[in-house]
RNA sequence: GCUCCCGUAGCUCAAUUGGAUAGAGCGUCAGCCUCCGGAGCUGAAGGUUACAGGUUCGAUCCCUGUCGGGAGUACCA
């Protein structure tokens, strides 16, 4: 993997940047001084590691920010912690945005607290400002983004939330940093699944139920068929149908392969079949990504590369990667007893891993990206291990120029801590999920409307209930850790309180709210706004959070983690919670109410935005 | 067997990737409503970060081992 110094973009003028980066560069200044100046001596190389150790402070105590790359580098120089924290600060130049450093603290930390008068001036250019005071990224990369990838064969299901959430997720953010992002769904629409439903077609098709639901009798028949293939007994003892058709075709699960070969082969019938599935099984999942808000800059499907495959096996096989093995074709990357990863089946149908391989070099050879990312379960890690190392010996990325990761996630967890199904043991699907969240997120939104008295109009009420509904499924899943596994729970997910996305987007109703209670027209306040100054600890300490929002952003992007952002926005709902308990706004006089207004005006901002680039809608009122 | 992931408050989860006193929500307890949206605020209690070592000025994080859970492991994706 390459490593991506975020270099601090000094070419900007200090006050319309971010501080963390504006401090960022001021440390790296320091430490090239330090360097010259024989204190210890820093390789240009090891300076993006170190300046990243300027970071947000734990405790506000400390400051805004804390520089702690004293400790560490006291150690090579020989000296005391302390002395190298003091010979970094006298170098370091804080210009008019920072107070000037005290003594080091502790074992040698560095505090930097922001100057009122440069907070103040950062938070009125924010609220004024498209990108609420966020610069771009200074050097912008080109980014592929893979996520979601259903099989259109079978109806989509509960395990293509988190891919499609936080892949759409990582896309609209790293986008709204400045890059350039490719979305791509990977459709699986050529694979084995497809040998099901081609078969059970030919052999147990329901005529009127497809004419009434094809995506329904296509489902219907891959789930059938793929016991029939499968042959397992207990399954087959709990499927009576299933068992009869075992029965009569005990050479199923070989003509299901079959099926799938004579499709890849280009056989006429099967490939009209394909084509009159494909349009009715894609109209479907389009319907159900218009209602996720998700959407695609390309659908590649699997299908797309099909032509490119045999090609693929025979340049790996010509340059000595892949080989012949127990009829099958593979390459064997840790030594001839480790199993290979193949790439054509012995009866010479391809695999997955073909596709993925013809893909990296299809997107390669078209949109030659800095980075292909793979928003895909963590099940799949061995896999993409094996394919991104064959990419690299292949020579398919480039001179090593092309960072592939795999965006890793956890399972989607039941109650009883096992993978989510339903009580008849059944894959939940996607849809009746969304419909049952939308439902419920109803009751909440008409309960409270009762409580409060406001009587809103049913129609409204449903639009907000599948803003909070489908905005609770997915915050649940982008506010986890992506890494773990989490227990998806309705009652938890729509909680008013706590980090949950009803309790955001309440928050964005409450904050706007003011501006038309109070008949204050928010253009008027963001002009005024260069007025403002802070008089309470609770406004500065508003002000401080909603100007992190860049380095909110920058952190997501660090390790691909939404949840950095669904925490960030939490802390913001938490300080304006904080400050506005306590102080008035409306009531408020002069400069005073001027200064409250504007970070009004820039909390909602600032959270309708992070909610944006989640993927949830906000209604306007609830 | 081998490889990878995980183990944090009663529960569900965080923890700026080696930083300062491990934080939230729910639940529990005590305060705050003639007040701009109380779906709130302030505070308290609750932890040997599975266990045992090691490295470090500093470890939930890195290393070794043990226990427990999950996943993957040659023709599904």
């Amino acid at each position: 993997m390459r490593s991506r110094s975020r270099r601090p973009g000094r070419e900007r003028p200090a006050m319309a940047e971010p501080f963390r980066a504006a401090l960022r560069g001021m440390f790296q200044s320091a430490l090239e001084r330090l360097s010259a100046d024989g204190v210890v001596a820093i390789a240009p190389e090891e300076l993006p590691a170190l300046v990243e150790q300027v970071r947000e402070t734990a405790d506000p105590k400390h400051g805004d920010y804390s520089g702690t790359m004293a400790m560490g580098l006291a150690k090579r120089a020989g000296r005391k912690p302390r002395d190298v924290a003091i010979e970094i600060i006298r170098r370091l130049e804080v210009g008019d945005v920072f107070e000037p450093p005290g003594e080091p603290v502790g074992p040698g930390f560095i505090n930097l607290r922001v100057r009122d008068d440069a907070l103040a001036r950062a938070v009125a250019g924010a609220c004024g400002d498209e990108r609420l005071g966020v610069a771009p990224v200074a050097t912008p990369e080109t980014i592929v983004l893979d996520y979601s990838s259903p099989n259109v064969a079978k109806p989509m299901h509960v395990g293509h939330i988190r891919s499609t959430v936080i892949g759409d997720a990582l896309a609209r953010i790293l986008k709204f940093r400045g890059h350039h992002t490719i979305t791509d769904n990977h459709l699986g629409d050529w694979g084995t699944q497809f040998g099901m439903i081609l078969w059970g077609w030919k052999h147990c098709r329901d005529d009127v139920a497809f004419a009434a639901d094809p995506t329904g009798e296509l489902g219907r028949l891959y789930r059938l068929v793929r016991k029939v293939a499968d042959a397992r007994p207990d399954e087959l003892a709990a499927d009576a149908e299933a068992a009869a058709l075992a029965a009569r075709f005990p050479e199923a699960g070989r003509e299901v392969l079959a099926e799938t070969a004579k499709l890849h082969e280009g056989d006429p019938e099967n490939r009209a079949l394909w084509e009159q599935f494909m349009p009715v099984c894609r109209r479907e999942i389009d319907r159900i990504y218009g209602r996720l808000d998700v959407a695609f800059d390309h659908t590649l499907g699997e299908s797309f590369f099909q032509p490119l495959l045999a090609g693929t096996v025979h340049d790996l096989e010509a340059c000595g990667l892949a080989r012949e093995s127990r009829g099958a074709v593979g390459v064997f990357l840790d030594g001839p007893d480790k199993p290979p990863l193949l790439i054509r089946k012995a009866d010479g149908a391809f695999l997955y891993a073909t596709t993925d391989l013809a893909t990296i070099r299809w997107r390669m050879e078209h949109w030659k990206p800095d980075r292909i990312l793979y928003v895909v379960d963590h099940r799949q890690s061995q896999h993409f291990e094996q394919v991104f190392e064959t990419a690299r010996r292949w020579g398919v990325d480039g001179p090593g120029s092309t960072d592939l990761v795999h965006v890793a996630f956890g399972t989607v967890l039941g109650d009883d801590g096992k993978p989510f199904k339903t009580r008849a043991g059944d894959t939940v699907g996607l849809e009746p999920l969304l419909d049952e969240g939308v439902a419920r997120a109803f009751g909440v939104v008409t309960a409270a409307d009762a409580e409060r008295g406001t009587a809103m109009p049913e129609a409204e009420r449903r639009g907000i209930a599948e803003a909070v509904g489908i905005g609770a499924i997915k915050y649940a899943d982008l506010s986890q850790n992506r890494t773990t596994d989490y227990v998806f729970s309705f009652d938890k997910m729509l909680e008013l309180k706590g980090n949950t996305a009803a309790y955001m987007q309440y928050a964005v109703a409450r904050v706007e709210g003011i501006f038309a209670r109070g008949g204050v027209d928010r253009g008027t306040v963001r002009r005024e706004a260069a007025a403002i100054a802070f008089t309470d600890g609770r406004e500065r300490a508003l002000a401080m959070k909603l100007l992190r929002f860049g380095e909110a952003l920058e952190d997501v992007e660090a390790d691909y983690r939404p949840n950095v952002l669904t925490a960030y926005l939490f802390d913001v709902a938490g300080a304006y919670s904080t400050f506005y308990d306590a102080l008035s706004v409306l009531k408020a006089e002069g400069a005073e109410r001027t200064t409250r207004l504007v970070l009004c005006d820039l909390t909602g901002q600032v959270l309708r935005k992070g909610l944006e680039l989640l993927g949830i809608r906000v209604p306007e009122r609830m």
